[in-house]
DNA sequence: TGGTTGACTAAGT
DNA sequence: CACTTAGCCAACC
């Protein structure tokens, strides 16, 4: 593999892309399992071109299972529908059991 | 080339 | 307990 070819936003949606169905992780997870765990804001950062890319930014969320993205989607209540559609309960932003549902791609990948 | 940015996180007030 | 500050760093302009 090229990886100078590969900005750190690819490598993002790379994983972001893994994320199981029915799973959430954080930004600052992914950061780690990249080896930039102080580039949590990247992460970030980077979702904001997963728009014309085939990434599950909503299952993507901070580490308290806050759903902070929620206003760079479409709608209010898209990211919670999806999120919702995929069996994971999101009242008032927040993910319940996050713990339970979150993934760990430096531990899980 | 260099300053600004931010879908984060941890610590402080 | 809610808000603020500071650190972080790759992409963007």
């Amino acid at each position: 593999m090229k990886p100078e070819t590969l900005s750190f936003f690819d490598k993002v949606y790379a994983v972001a892309r893994q994320i199981p169905f029915g799973r959430v992780t954080s930004y600052g997870a992914i950061a780690i399992y990249l080896g930039a765990a102080k580039s949590a804001r990247m992460v970030g950062y980077a979702m904001n071109g997963s728009h014309s890319k085939d990434v599950p930014a909503h299952r993507v969320v901070n580490r308290k299972g806050l759903l902070t993205g929620k206003y760079h989607f479409e709608g209010t209540n898209l990211m919670l529908q999806l999120l919702e559609n995929e069996g994971i309960e999101v009242i008032d932003n927040q993910i319940q059991n996050f713990e339970a549902k979150f993934w760990d791609p430096s531990k899980e990948l």
